[in-house]
DNA sequence: GATGAATGAGTGTTCATTCAT
DNA sequence: AATGAATGAACACTCATTCAT
């Protein structure tokens, strides 16, 4: 689910619109936020002019893969709610289930202080985190009562760690990304549970395997 | 200790060198390492022509603070090891015991891919990163005997979670970092155990503990 | 002639692009080619990033005036010889007829080496400098066969010694330049002549004549 | 014969001085006047700043050169005067006899137009520059008087000629740039000479021949 | 006097944003 | 509404010249 803009849009201008921000996405997520705009534009198919009528400067870009990205991850943690029966893996779902839910974990980490700022303030944003949050909350509550997750965390602990977790996949292949991403969920996941886990996946990661 | 340049250099020459890295040092872990070059010069108390006769480009001096902050941290790993009689209370005080090692630890996730692979090329960087690789390396191993940490993880697992655990302190005012680390870090550590560590410092985070 | 850009350009940037060159060719001509960019591109009369639009760097610029200068004194090379029913006369004004001309036989020598070396590598001014030298080829034989070029002189020959006469003009006021001009090269044209011609133009040159 | 600053110096400080001016004339050669000081200081074997003391700035420099490089012309113009009977050949070898020559005869057109004009200005400069022109002149009526320079020809043109002659061999490898001087010179000696002259040097040059 | 480090103005080039087509 | 050309401010880097050692 995507938070609309304002206005109503042709039916051509919204695809339009949503090309630039399936592109802008897909850029922000290999090469960071900030390469030019020229190159957006062309990821997206469309001319410069095309994305500055649609988002006047970077900042409103960004922010509209961020609250895309939010609300994509707010729809899919509602959806886990609903369908665990078990409020641990609805949350672990919530947090770790799809590229989706693991880019906007990742993203407030992507920008520059000034940016961060700006996008802390974007009311469209707070809403739908608040949501989220919300969200998330009643899982990190729902775990401690079932009594799978340890009582004495937050649900800012839980939610920190994942996002780190995921912002650790960044920069490696999507294969090691993925295994690395893995056995160190499963170590976190041992040191939040009530109850110590099943060894862990794979074998013990070397030095190498974590940096080439 | 700190890698030194090749050649000897006139005492004020050194003097500005040791400057300029250390200003950069504290303007990568603010701002991130594009800053211009012209600031750092600044925050150096230098002009720019000094800052270039010392560096002939932005890689360069990236790769300085590269070696400078990894030579530091080898130093305090090899401290560690030789100070404290537990294997792994030495190999948590190598992970994460001061402003050098977290910046050290964070420097990989700063750079733009291709600064990444220049990084990566150098042969000093290469050197003094292996040295420290094995340092640590002894210690997991060590505190495996001792029976302290799980047997089923590597060097990696452990390099990389503190690594995000110490990038996670980026973004946030130092107080707040400080204790959101602290409490990530006992959550970790509990992961990694033989057995289940005491409470967690501190009371269970919100949200708003880790957003403002 | 001139030579075309690969691709068709909107009226508007075709404009420009024409306005760049031919205020390059200008300035190169007063002050050869290493003036700073933001001042050709003022003397054109436009912004420099419209300057970089058209020409990515100054060796792009410089290989565009190069194949402009190029083409005209090609086009100019052919209309003698159609229009000239004596070779001798043909070939004359072939290298020497017109201010473009000039500049195109004085631009060898106004580059760095590291720049003429790129000029010399560009296909396509390989491609026009091709038919221009095959076209004074033709000149130079068909005078010799007519009996007013002496025999024992080649296309080379003839074409340094005009270049050369060319590039004295440069350094001069332009009403000195034409005077020295004349006389150079009535001299060497006898030098070149079956039979000696008639007196030269104007009276003896003192050294003042050639140095303010 | 080289024109001496206004003060005497010490042995030392001459010797770095003369090695400067040296090194300057070698790289004005080659590259042109305006590669980087600190390159000129690095080719004499001495610091920035002993350049700097010798030469308060480039065009003092500059103007050292073209003192020493007039000086020595002017030395062989008498000299030649003195040992050869004939004028015409003392002409000759006064205007192309040595390296040292040609370079001076290049000089002039080696400078930005500002540069130039500080040149002209230079008293000294105008004092050699006098003397040498004065003695060509008296070569040029002598080589007149005795008939072999024909007389519709003034010192102005000859010198202008040569001058060129000699900015042929610029931007061509040695070899190859004597042995177009050699055929050039002899063209134009032919259109200066009273009566033709023998057969050229060497066969006639193709455009092959003098561009690569 | 010699040296080479420091300075900062000058220039090439990029790129966010605006605007004519 | 879409396009892509034009603009100029911003930044990287160079180099003439000055100055501390």
């Amino acid at each position: 689910m995507t938070a609309l803009p304002p206005v109503r849009l042709r039916a051509d201008a919204r695809r339009n619109r949503d090309k630039i921000v399936a592109a802008a996405v897909h850029a922000f997520t290999e090469d960071g936020p900030y390469l030019p705009m020229e190159e957006i534009a062309r990821l997206a198919g469309v001319g410069v002019g095309t994305l500055y009528r649609h988002f006047p400067d970077r900042d409103a870009l960004i922010m509209a893969v961020v609250q895309d990205s939010l609300g994509t991850m707010l729809a899919r943690a509602r959806a886990a709610a609903v369908d665990e029966p078990c409020a641990w893996d609805a949350l672990i779902r919530s947090m770790s289930g799809s590229p989706e839910i693991r880019l906007a974990l990742r993203l407030p980490n992507l920008f520059q202080p000034a940016t961060t700022e700006v996008i802390r303030a974007d009311p469209e944003i707070r809403r739908i985190r608040g949501e989220l949050m919300a969200q998330i909350d009643t899982l990190v509550q729902a775990a401690q009562q079932e009594g799978t997750l340890r009582a004495d965390v937050g649900t800012g602990d839980v939610v920190h760690l994942f996002s780190l977790l995921l912002q650790g996949m960044q920069k490696m292949p999507r294969e090691v990304g993925e295994a690395v991403y893995e056995r160190s969920c499963a170590i976190v996941l041992d040191g939040l549970r009530t109850r110590r886990g099943p060894l862990l996946p794979g074998g013990p990661l070397t030095l190498r395997d974590i940096t080439e």
